[in-house]
DNA sequence: TCAGACATGATACCTCGTCTCAGTGAGACA
DNA sequence: TGTCTCACTGAGACGAGGTATCATGTCTGA
């Protein structure tokens, strides 16, 4: 089963219609390599309206299809998630290229926090920014030359 | 030395003129109790323009004054930074408190992090989210009510 | 005094996302 | 088969949040 199948099962699982639209940004999330914007997706889709993609994202974001990475200049993109579970990023600031973290060790600083603290805390949002070592190799080659 | 002198001697000291709008920006930014948005910071300097507003903003962040806090739902706020150094932040989704961290347990994370992936990890972004001990007792009451 | 750098407010503009609305089409049902 | 309902659609208006531009004002140092 192709993951563009698999997905439009998950879609007609909860009771969404899998249409052509619908089909089309998948498809387009489904060739994305690391991550994009939504106006990747438009420029990819020129089938789908600007609401469509923005609705279809949505609503692959709830079935965890892809999640969200916030990169260190503040904007937002996102990711085809191959981990549907809780996970964090590792973002390289330079080439772009994105790691997810699957062993989220934060769990224990946030029982530790929960009792510390007083809150009883629901969530959060744990971002590494950095350079892959190809992007390191690079500068150094560019300083050695 | 008051807060507000003690802002514009930074200012000062890193070659910038304090003027009467910055000073009006800076004295809003030092009276809000949480954490703000720009929109009210303009709300309350009437005098000062809206880039003049974003322009102090900026500075302000770049001097480690004011620092940004990423709500749980995705808008950007800003909140009087007083750790100058790096530090995290505990927001209640409740009332919108929010509370410094100011013990850094991810860098024992980011050391083995470095190691295992071959990243140079430069810097991270991390944020809690919860409901404080004050929120928690309201919602308790509410459904034992 | 004067030139140049810096700071200003007004405003146009951009990006990113949501909302609205009329039209469409798939599926249920008589 | 016809009709009805309702999820879904694209177009485009709209809003929030932020940046760019530009003419003008102000400060500073020579």
């Amino acid at each position: 089963m192709s993951d563009l199948e698999a997905v439009s099962l998950r879609l007609e699982a909860r009771g969404y219609r899998v249409t052509p639209p619908r089909r089309a940004v998948i498809a387009a999330v489904l060739q994305q390599a690391g991550h994009f914007s939504v106006e990747d997706l438009l420029h990819r889709c020129r089938g789908a309206g600007r609401a469509t993609v923005f609705r279809t994202i949505r609503l692959l974001t709830e079935l965890g299809v892809v999640c969200r990475v916030l990169l260190d200049d503040g904007s937002l993109h996102y990711r085809l998630s191959h981990r549907p579970q809780h996970h964090h990023h590792l973002v390289c600031t330079g080439c772009g290229k994105v790691q997810d973290l699957d062993d989220c060790a934060v769990s224990d600083l946030v029982r530790e926090l929960s009792g510390s603290s007083g809150y009883e805390i629901e969530g959060h949002w744990l971002e590494f920014y950095g350079h892959c070592s190809a992007c390191r190799s690079e500068v150094l080659a560019g300083v050695s030359s």
